[in-house]
RNA sequence: GGACGCGUAGCUCAGCUGGAUAGAGCAUCUGCCUUCUAAGCAGACGGUCACAGGUUCGAAUCCUGUCGCGUUCACCA
């Protein structure tokens, strides 16, 4: 609509010098309610006081002069204050040519001088395989970093790897004691899955170990920090700090198992990145900037040795840096990496950090930190923080067995979309690996969908049940309407495709085309949120526009030429426009249903 | 207790920079498959936009307060 609304308001501007002497340059424009005839209104409310008319003058007097003066607007009304403008069927066809040269409509092709950003999602430890909470976290980051690219900025596509500290030692040492050589081509078992699997073999131990303490008359602390089997993993992390080469050729051995996992499941979900960070390498980091920050006055000692900054000027509190031993903590070692990633990439323009709101604070400080030691480029982060994933029976607790993983989660929307495929019996002509290949598109467009329309800040509820439905709002419903319109196509004769501008346009069809003319808005306004949940429903109302169209209009029949090949371009823009919206969300198209 | 976020139909969610009679899906009910794929379409039912003030021509949207839910305030990560 920007386009529209800048043509318009430079014959407004002219329209009112000449009538008032006025000299203006912001209007206020939106689309036409439905309820109203028109397509695009000028709200007359803010003109009323500096020109001193009432509404139905202004509006009359404003709206002659545009059909007079303007080919494309070309009738008008007043309602109240609102002046709407019919927008002529000429303009739309001129705009549906135009859209059909351009490959992806409202994409801007990012170049080499084209700002670069970082986003990191994903980060998982690599004690646990991924879950639910981390599929929210993957889907969100990748399609961020989608939309970013299709608002013309060159992308890196990055996460921080917690491969360290006392929790994969915990799995290192049950696989140690416990694991009689197992490996993941012994054992069957993807690598994550069975690090996972040590992790909770030691968790159950160190359970075991803690009742028993207290059953000889420890109370429930002591009896936690005394079980064998955590000091046993704490001498671990001791040897892992000091280089023990056992112990780093065993972490060496299980975080590749981990990494091999992990990549299979970004595989399947359709993410990947382009650059890793290890907190192994980063987590020394930092420190040398504490000290920087010492000299400065930024930080400031305590008795004991540790390091503190007050925040308490900005509303926040203190804020430990450095241990009273001297070691870093989380925050220390995000302040080195933040640096790293700038010193390696120095045309990054902003980093987009995509984690979870449980860690609000921690950003808030660890942003305020950067820009109190004076990194101008802490400006340009950003916290794209999301909301929990809940299950109808409450949190996700590893405890309480709550977890739903990811590869599961995976393979029971594939089963699922198999079932529901199966019932609608459309598949008959496709062989086995075709249908596989379908039905992984289908259910994983259902999870896609599912969680991404979803506002990111929100909290999710995933009912495991209620998210395998394909009717209504659902990535299936979308991916059907896609293939539909293309067998539509597919049908339609190769004639010659000339449009020709003139023709009369039924409603729908005006619709359609003035959805299709929003959707450059519409992918800015969701880059500068950061919210795929725009694209997603956007995506949505385009498909029900289509299927009303599709129903209650024969799209093709027995029409002239023209006409004809109009619906076909038209039909073609549609799918256009529903397979690059998809791509935004990393959801496959299927040709056929 | 402080900070931050959320509160819209029975349920799950939209609602762009404040605009006209607050929109979808699910669920319930009514129609529509010899006419291009019915995973669809058309319609009915369903609302004190948590509550109370304020700002203004105009508030679900902005501000303040109250209530409810959640997160967070570690020499954990």
């Amino acid at each position: 609509m920007e386009i529209l609304e800048k043509l318009l308001s430079l014959k407004v501007k002219a329209k009112l010098e000449e009538a008032f002497n006025l000299n203006l340059e912001k209007f206020e424009f939106q689309l036409t309610r439905k309820d109203f005839e028109g397509d695009i209104t000028l709200m007359l409310f803010p003109l009323l006081k500096p020109t001193q008319q009432d509404p139905s003058a202004l509006g009359d007097s404003i709206g002659s002069y545009l059909v007079k003066n303007t080919p494309f607007v070309s009738n008008f009304n007043v309602v109240s204050g609102f002046l709407n403008l019919i927008i002529s069927d000429r303009f739309y066809l001129t705009f549906l040519s135009e859209f059909l040269k351009v490959r992806e409509y409202g994409h801007i092709n990012p170049d080499s001088s084209s700002p670069t950003i970082m986003v990191e999602y994903s980060s998982p430890n690599t004690n646990k395989p991924l879950h639910l909470g981390h599929v929210r976290n993957n889907l969100l980051g990748y399609s961020v970093s989608k939309i970013l690219e299709a608002n013309g900025n060159n992308v890196i596509r990055t996460q921080i790897i917690n491969d360290r500290g006392i929790h994969i030692c915990k799995s290192m040492l049950a696989w140690k004691n416990f694991g009689a050589g197992e490996t993941p081509e012994s054992s069957g078992l993807k690598g994550d899955q069975l690090v996972g699997k040590y992790y909770v073999l030691f968790e159950n131990k160190y359970r075991e170990q803690v009742a028993e303490l207290k059953a000889k008359g420890l109370s429930q602390k002591d009896a936690e920090k005394e079980a064998p089997i955590l000091n046993e993993a704490k001498r671990m992390l001791f040897a892992w700090e000091n280089n023990d080469k056992k112990v780093r050729a065993l972490w060496e051995k299980m975080n590749a198992w981990v990494y091999d996992g992990f990549e299979l499941t970004y595989q399947k979900l359709g993410v990947n990145f382009e650059s890793y960070y290890y907190e192994s390498e980063t987590y020394l980091l930092g420190k040398s900037i504490i000290s920087e920050g010492l000299d400065k006055g930024v930080f400031f000692r305590k008795d004991d040795g540790s390091v503190w900054i007050d925040l308490s000027s900005d509303g926040l509190d203190e804020k430990l840096l450095l241990r009273s031993d001297g070691t870093s903590v989380y925050i220390t070692q995000d302040i080195g990496t933040a640096k790293k990633r700038l010193e390696d990439n120095p045309n990054v323009k902003g980093v987009l950090y995509t984690v979870g709101n449980e860690q609000d604070y921690h950003f808030k400080v660890l942003f305020l930190i950067l820009s109190k030691l004076g990194y101008s480029w802490a400006d340009s982060f950003y916290h794209l923080s999301y909301g929990m994933v809940d299950l109808p029976t409450g949190k996700m607790k590893s405890r309480e067995g709550t977890i739903v993983d990811a590869d599961d989660l995976i393979e029971q929307m594939h089963i699922n979309a198999s079932k529901i495929t199966k019932e609608h019996g459309k598949i008959d002509g496709m062989n086995i690996s075709e249908r596989d290949q379908l039905f992984s598109i289908i259910g994983l467009g259902a999870l896609k969908y599912f969680i991404l329309k979803v506002d990111p800040k929100k909290r999710i509820l995933f009912d495991p049940e209620a998210s395998v439905d394909f009717n209504g709002n659902t990535g299936p419903f979308i991916q059907y309407a896609f293939a539909r319109i293309q067998s539509l196509i597919n049908r339609e004769p190769d004639m010659n495709l000339k449009l020709e501008i003139d023709l009369t346009l039924v409603d729908k069809e005006k619709e359609i085309l003035k959805h299709l003319y929003q959707y450059p808005t519409l992918i800015k306004i969701a880059g500068e949120q950061f919210s795929p949940a725009l694209i997603a429903n956007y995506l949505y109302d385009l498909v029900k526009l289509f299927n009303s169209f599709y129903q209650n209009v024969t799209v093709f029949g027995e029409q002239d030429l023209a006409k004809r090949s109009m619906r076909l371009l038209l039909c073609k823009a549609v799918a256009n426009n529903i397979e690059a919206g998809s791509k935004l969300l990393g959801i496959l198209m299927p040709n056929k249903m």
